[in-house]
DNA sequence: GCAGCATCGTATGCGTACAAACGATATCGA
DNA sequence: TCGATATCGTTTGTACGCATACGATGCTGC
């Protein structure tokens, strides 16, 4: 249960009093990871993330897009949101077909199992969320929100 | 330079004002992005990355650390460093030895090389932190950090 | 109508991020 | 002391995230 007293050496000077803990990045990073942590335990689906989730929300939501277009409403660029719809084709939660009057694309909709599961999920994401934003106040919460998108 | 009118069709109605862009946990996402990007635009080395510029910090701070320690004190799992101080081994900016106590342990620390790089690369992690936080007001900023630390 | 440019989706490569399983080593408790 | 348990670092597999390059298609301006 006890974990080794730790290496020491000698460490170096820092200019001024730099703190990587501090840092506003390496918070984003961690806030991240905890929020992807309580996402995976609460979301309801065992395979699902959140990207794909944001995925099939916005594809309920908007009922037919296309992939790039789905890829800059859920903020990942054209090779991730490749590999995001392919794995969901794969679990038959979206399906595609070619656009008439644009060769290139192709169209993306839910399926029928698609449209259930995101029926199913879509209480928890709210839950999520306040998951998430517990250790705060609401009042601080709804500060932490604004601010946050403001940063974007 | 345009883009094309968007395909559009039937959407499906959603519980009460359930909106993707609101959710915490996808701005958190986006802000992680933002923050990447103006790393590695900013931190002064090509191949430096926000993960590997941790693990060099603490190890100029510490001295000598041990691998999975190392990972604790930067937020990363036994699988996630590992491949971080592979990379920087390999670019020669960190080495290690065996430790005398305990057979299992690495002791790592930084290589001359990887002490200059940390020593040119310190003074713009604080120009990445500022310019992230840049959208805000020096009080929103301190008052974002702040909210952001008891999220973790 | 056609040349240049933009956008579509794809593919490859690299770098996190984490779960799970593993062998080796260390420690704790009976 | 010795067996159960914990930790160390590694490996494998899956999933983002993005840079880059690619061929196909669409559009714009001359």
């Amino acid at each position: 249960m006890n974990v080794k007293p730790e290496i020491k050496a000698e460490p170096s000077t820092m200019p001024d009093g730099y703190v990587l803990e501090d840092q506003v990045g390496h918070l984003i990073r961690r806030a991240h990871q905890r929020h992807t942590a309580l996402f995976m335990a609460m979301i309801g689906d065992e395979q699902i993330t959140t990207t794909q989730y944001a995925a099939l929300v916005k594809l309920y939501q908007m009922g037919e897009l296309s992939q790039n277009h789905l890829g800059r409403l859920t903020a990942m660029d054209p090779a991730t949101i490749q590999g995001v719809i392919r794995r969901l084709t794969l679990r038959k939660l979206i399906s595609h077909r070619p656009d008439k009057n644009d060769k290139r694309r192709r169209c993306l909709s839910l399926t029928s199992g698609g449209r259930d599961l995101v029926g199913r999920l879509l209480n928890n994401g709210p839950k999520v969320s306040r998951a998430t934003l517990d250790p705060l106040s609401p009042a601080e919460q709804q500060q932490f929100v604004a601010l946050l998108k403001r940063l974007t």
